[in-house]
DNA sequence: ATAATACTTGCAGGTAAATTGCATTTGGAG
DNA sequence: CTCCAAATGCAATTTACCTGCAAGTATTAT
């Protein structure tokens, strides 16, 4: 009887059609760690084992197209992801200095039928993103704050 | 008495701070016309008169900056943008073709109050985006039309 | 109208993000 | 254990976009 259950991400990779490798089981793990929207150079960095960033590249864009972790775009100069999980939450950025919060609960998912029974040309909704852009109090009030997110 | 009135963006460049250079003028006249978000790259292309590639990166740049087009995220290796309107209005893009249609009024602007309520470290919002991603007609039946956006 | 000047633009060169081709390695089905 | 499709590493490349600087131009005041 194992103390440690098995890695929950082998199956979810494996239904997906991947296999379990250790870059992608690494790389799902700081992802369910990581409080904030990862980019590929902040997992890149993050990789103890010797991994090739081309290789977290290949790895992150399938994880995306297959619906296991979703691409956000916080205006920075690259893409962020963020592991996809139930509770649908979304995003506020500061334009100034990239402070990020959570957005909880919002009900944009109800959104989805009504859409589709408007459009002539679309089938299926799979995802959204919303994200909110303004200013933090601090860049609002003029001082500069750090980037706070790579 | 002039039977064709002065062209209205030049009013509106002046008021943000910008002089209203052919260029500018040309870029805010294309995105008017196009009934889709245009790149970087698609602004240049239509560009009759031999505008620097870098002039336009500039001036969209300064243009999103001041509000008077908007970045959007349609997940092509790069940004689309938009003339900011009145009426608030979203995308529906296809993941597998790129095809894309608007969806009409949205309450979201409605949610700005109620976040900025919840934060406690955002003090305004400037703008949102809210995008659906899913697939088209044609390929959920699987055909593989070509990429309908540059 | 004209001149002054601050904003704009074009050009050259550069950077960072992400991709491609190909040879080698490896997970996992049998 | 064996085998092969899938995954990885490496080198090179593409793509999107930016910076510095000299030359040009829209606007303001004369």
């Amino acid at each position: 009887m194992p103390l440690v259950s098995k890695n929950p991400f082998t199956d979810i990779l494996r239904k997906a059609g991947y296999k379990a490798t250790p870059s992608r089981l690494a790389v799902l793990s700081f992802m369910q760690k990581s409080k904030k929207p990862l980019s590929a150079q902040g997992i890149i960095e993050r990789m103890d084992k010797n991994c090739d960033p081309v290789t977290v590249y290949r790895i992150i864009k399938n994880l995306a197209l297959s619906g296991i972790i979703k691409q956000i775009d916080l205006r920075h100069n690259h893409a962020h992801y963020e592991l996809v999980d139930q509770n649908d939450h979304h995003h506020l950025i500061c334009t100034e200095c990239g402070r990020m919060e959570d957005i909880a609960g919002c009900e944009i998912e109800e959104m989805h039928k009504t859409i589709l029974r408007k459009t002539a040309s679309f089938s299926e909704i799979q995802q959204h993103s919303l994200e909110f852009y303004g200013l933090c109090k601090g860049c609002a009030l003029g001082s500069k704050p750090k980037e706070v997110l790579s």
